[in-house]
RNA sequence: GGGGAGAUACUCAAGCGGCCAACGAGGGCAGACUGUAAAUCUGCUGACUACGUCUUCGCAGGUUCGAAUCCUGCUCUCCCCA
């Protein structure tokens, strides 16, 4: 791949269609590593590698405009000095294409064990070695300067669910100063390489109507290239979720693309775009794979159930990669019955093609008017287990 | 031929008088997983007329209120010596 420009170059959003019965839209962002076809569904690689897929897999197969990043796992391993020394992300781990990096937010409550809030920053204990690091908005946004993602995120804390809401409340303030430290602080910190970089803040306010409001209208306030939702699919219904993505949807700007992050199943995804989301990300269709799950489009399958044993027809009949053609049920089921390392990587490369399938599929939709009728459809559809 | 060790559920393997339908591991069956501490985690795994009952620890007897555990005989396996 060639990196032409030497001049930053901001991300470019163009809308093509809003559906008319829904608030689903299609677009295209165009950053320095390409455009990214919206609605996108952005594979998660989050310690430099799409956990079981090769690059060429990846760009072969599955071929998505953007995967994401962890800068909280690569902070702490290959550690920053080595991804400035290999010349970013992109160069260490031999991908040409966009990357997002999420900032930590998420390891603020995930590893919430592990880690001590401040206004300064959040102190954590590494998982791996026990040391301690301090993260602050400032340093956030050095390191991911250096790792040179497309995309950066605000560091933010991700709140669990349920969560009270006078905590909710303070959260929200936090993330917020925290949001202007990091604005303040990019604005210092020089790109490391030659191409842009975007900035996301992130709203966050649990599931507290007035408070995602709240925070919707401080980050729409900002006037950032995108704007991400944080803090849903913690384990809150599928209803609220919905609820807080169409309440916010309302506030961030129509001609900015919108990130919800973390989310999730295929319905929860096609139910967001619905509602006005263009960015998804979400472990479950790398991590259900390794796991023996696979999802596609007429329900999912736990492929370690005995009754695929000799079931030898294709992994999925109207899959889009080559697994799902080449690859029979009974022989993927072997595979994961004898902890052969292949049935991960089978069942990866088929979860991440049909998520990609699914977006590509939508935004086709959009683009022909008749979305929702699809959408609608499609939920049903999948809306079960094989 | 002589001496020694051992036989426990699908497999390996604890248990050595009552707390044993029997630790643990594997295997098997099922479930979970949503900005990845995840190649992870959880549950079940003798039978049944199932908050109870019945049959299990090589086989057959015996001792005991009570045995997988102690005694006797038998069968089989492994090791050493001739």
């Amino acid at each position: 791949m060639i990196i032409f420009a030497t001049i930053h170059c901001d991300l470019k959003f163009t809308l093509h269609h809003t559906d008319p019965k829904s608030k689903a839209r299609a677009g295209t962002m165009v950053t320095d590593h390409g455009s990214i076809e919206t609605p996108i569904f952005m594979p998660v690689g989050t310690a430099g590698s799409v956990k079981a897929v090769h690059q060429k897999e990846l760009r072969e197969e599955i071929n998505p405009d953007i995967i994401l990043g962890n800068t909280y796992h690569l902070f702490l391993r290959p550690k920053i000095e080595i991804l400035k020394q290999a010349g970013g992300l992109h160069k260490f781990m031999g991908w040409e294409r966009n990357i997002l990096t999420d900032s930590g937010g998420y390891q603020v409550y995930s590893l919430s064990a592990n880690r001590k809030i401040k206004e300064e920053g959040v102190k954590f204990k590494s998982h791996i070695d026990g040391s301690t690091h301090m993260f602050t908005p400032e340093n956030v946004m050095e390191i991911q300067r250096v790792i040179g993602a497309d995309i950066i995120m605000a560091f933010d804390e991700c709140t669990p669910y349920p969560c009270e809401y006078e905590y909710a409340k303070r959260s929200i303030h936090l993330t917020h100063r925290w949001l202007d430290r990091c604005l303040a602080h990019l604005e210092k910190t020089p790109l490391q390489y030659d191409y842009g970089q975007s900035f996301f803040p992130i709203v966050q306010g649990s599931t507290y109507t007035d408070l995602r409001k709240q925070s919707a209208e401080y980050i729409a306030g900002v006037g950032a290239e995108g704007n991400a939702i944080g803090g849903l699919s913690v384990g809150e219904p599928a209803v609220e979720m919905y609820a807080m993505t169409e309440v916010v949807c309302e506030i961030l700007p129509q001609d900015k693309p919108r990130y919800l992050m973390g989310v999730g199943t295929p319905i929860n995804i096609l139910e967001n775009i619905a509602l006005g989301i263009d960015m998804f990300d979400c472990v479950m269709p790398t991590r259900n794979a390794r796991n023996g799950m696979l999802f596609t489009s007429q329900g999912s399958i736990n492929i370690k159930n005995k009754k695929w044993e000799d079931d030898f027809s294709p992994i999925d009949e109207m899959g889009t990669t080559f697994v799902d053609r080449e690859y029979s049920k009974a022989y993927l089921r072997h595979l994961f019955a004898a902890n052969e390392y292949l049935g991960k990587q089978i069942a990866t490369i088929h979860n991440l093609g049909f998520y990609l399938w699914l977006v590509r599929e939508a935004r086709k939709h959009i683009l022909a008017g008749d979305f929702a009728n699809w959408k609608n459809i499609m939920v049903k559809q999948m809306d079960k287990r094989l």
